[in-house]
RNA sequence: GGGUAGGUUGAGCAGGUGGUGAGCUCCGCUGACUGUAGAUCAGCCGUCUUCGACUGUGGGGGUUCGAUUCCCUCCCUGCCCA
C-alpha cells in the first residue's frame, strides 16, 4: 500500500488498510477536500437540483451525510450556472457549507436516452423541460462544475448498459477515455478536485483496460461508472473485483457511481470501494418504502395505521424520535409533505449508519466477520420478499 | 299527505328509453425503483376452478322469445309544497 495521495485540492489517506491475509479490500479512510474532511467508506445523498428532495439543508445533516451530491446537467438547465456563481456558487446558494460532489451529466447521457445524440465531440441534448436544445462537452461539463463550485468535479463520461453490444460499449469506453483527457485539459480551478470515470461494461479486458487508462491520468479519485444498469449482482461483483483488484495499490479514492442499497454498499465495501451515491434511499422512502434492520416497511399499509410505534426503535432520526408509524402512515395517504420529508430523513439516516456500523467495524479490524451480521441489517430492500412484519 | 329527482360492484359516478353494464375516479392490496425527466410507475381491486366462466342495475310481481330498460306494487334517500 502506498502513502497517502496529496493532491491540490483533495488529499486521501487510509488509516486502517485492508488486512493482510486479504480476507478484504475494506478499508478506512479520510477524504480532505475543501470543504471539510470525509471519512471513508461513505455515502453520498444525491441532490440533483441543488437540494435533497424534500430536506433542508438542518435535515440533511441530521442524517449524518457529510458530503453530498449535486447535478451538472440540472442546473445548467435550471437555474443556470453563471447565475449560481453570481450568486455565490452553490455552497452558499444551498446553504450546504460540507463537501459537494457535482456529477457531470454523463448519467443523462443514459437516462436521458431519447433525447440526446452522441458524437465524438459531445453530446446534443434536447431539455428534458422545455425541449430547447443543448450541446454538452467535456469542456463545458468541467467550465460548469467550476461555476458552480464543487469540492469535487467529474469527468465527462458515456456510460451505457451493461447489456448493450460489446461494440457499442467498446466505442463509448473509448469516447469516456478521450473526454476524461480533455476534462481534464480544461480543469483550471485549483481548489476543485477531479475524479475520472472507469467505464468497459461487463467485459473483463474492456474495463480493465478503461480501469488502466483512467488510473494512469493525474485523476484525484476513481470512479467505477456503468454499473447501477441491468447487471445481475454476480456481474456486478465480478467487475467491482476486476476493478478494485487493478486499483489495489492506488493511493486515491475509488467511488461507485450509483449503487446505494444496503446490501449493495456492503458488497462493494467489501471489494475496496470508498465511496458511494445513489438515489435509492431517498426515492424509494418518496414511495412509502421505509428501510429497518432485516428489510423494509411499506408505511402505506393499512395495519401501520393503528401502529403506536416509531418506525424504527433506536433511530435518531427525526422521524422515528418525534412520531409513529401510524402518522408516518396518515401523512402518505393524505400525500403530505412532511411524510416525503420524515421518510427521506430516515432512509437517509438509516443509510449512513449502516456505513457508520461498516466503518465502526473496519476500525475494530472485524470487519470480514461483522458481515454477517451487517447482511443480516441490510435484508432485503428490492426485488420480492423484503417486507418486514414488525420490525 | 301531495309533488319531484333518484337507488349501478367499499365510496363517488358514467352508461344504459327491449337483445353486450365488470367502464372511470377515489379507497384498498401487491410489486418496481440504484451517478433523480420519478412525492413516481405498473398490476390487481364482485365471485370462482381466473388465458376463462359466473353473478350483478333497491325488493317483489307482470308483459315479452328476451327486461337494467316497459307496466304494477312496495321499500329507501334528497329536494319542494302542505
Amino acid at each position: 500500500m502506498n502513502g497517502p495521495y496529496i493532491g491540490q485540492a483533495a488529499c486521501y489517506e487510509v488509516t486502517v488498510a485492508p488486512p493482510a491475509d486479504r480476507s478484504t479490500r475494506a478499508r478506512l479512510g479520510e477524504l480532505h477536500l475543501t470543504h471539510g474532511v470525509v471519512e471513508t467508506p461513505q455515502f453520498m445523498p444525491v441532490g440533483t437540483n441543488a437540494t435533497v428532495k424534500a430536506l433542508s439543508p438542518d435535515d440533511i445533516r441530521d442524517t449524518g451525510a457529510s458530503i453530498i451530491l449535486a447535478n451538472t446537467y440540472h442546473l445548467y438547465l435550471r437555474p443556470g450556472h453563471e447565475r449560481i456563481a453570481r450568486l455565490g456558487g452553490l455552497h452558499r446558494f444551498m446553504d450546504w457549507d460540507g463537501p459537494i460532489l457535482t456529477d457531470s451529466g454523463g448519467f443523462q447521457v443514459v437516462s436521458l436516452g431519447d433525447l440526446r445524440v452522441v458524437d465524438d465531440e459531445g453530446v446534443t441534448f434536447r431539455s428534458h423541460l422545455d425541449g430547447s436544445i443543448h450541446r454538452f462537452t467535456p469542456e463545458l461539463a468541467i467550465a460548469v462544475q467550476e461555476a458552480l463550485g464543487s469540492d469535487i468535479a467529474v469527468a465527462f463520461d458515456q456510460p451505457v448498459y451493461p447489456s448493450s453490444p460489446r461494440a457499442l460499449i467498446a466505442d463509448a469506453t473509448e469516447r469516456t477515455h478521450r473526454w476524461a483527457e480533455r476534462s481534464l485539459a480544461a480543469q483550471r480551478r485549483e481548489d476543485q478536485a477531479i475524479f475520472g470515470i472507469v467505464q468497459g461494461g461487463l467485459d473483463p479486458d474492456l474495463r480493465a483496460a478503461s480501469t488502466r487508462f483512467i488510473a494512469d491520468l493525474p485523476f484525484d479519485g476513481v470512479c467505477i461508472g456503468g454499473l447501477a444498469g441491468d447487471e445481475t449482482p454476480p456481474q456486478r461483483d465480478a467487475t467491482l473485483e476486476l476493478v478494485t483488484d487493478l486499483l489495489v495499490d492506488d493511493p486515491r479514492p475509488r467511488y461507485l457511481m450509483g449503487l446505494g442499497s444496503p446490501a449493495d454498499l456492503l458488497e462493494a465495501v467489501h471489494r475496496g470501494v470508498d465511496l458511494f451515491d445513489s438515489v435509492m434511499p431517498a426515492r424509494v422512502a418518496r414511495n412509502g418504502q421505509l428501510w429497518v434492520p432485516g428489510g423494509r416497511l411499506n408505511i402505506r399499509n393499512q395495519r401501520f395505521l393503528d401502529d403506536p410505534e416509531p418506525i424504527q426503535e433506536d433511530c435518531p432520526c427525526l422521524a422515528c424520535r418525534r412520531f409513529s408509524r401510524a402518522y408516518l402512515a396518515h401523512l402518505f395517504r393524505a400525500k403530505e409533505l412532511l411524510g416525503y420529508r420524515l421518510a427521506t430523513c430516515h432512509n437517509l439516516t438509516f443509510t449512513l449508519d449502516f456505513m457508520t456500523r461498516i466503518r465502526t467495524a473496519i476500525r475494530a479490524g472485524t470487519f470480514p466477520a461483522a458481515m454477517t451480521g451487517l447482511r443480516a441489517r441490510a435484508g432485503r430492500v428490492s426485488g420480492g420478499e423484503g417486507a418486514v412484519k414488525s420490525a
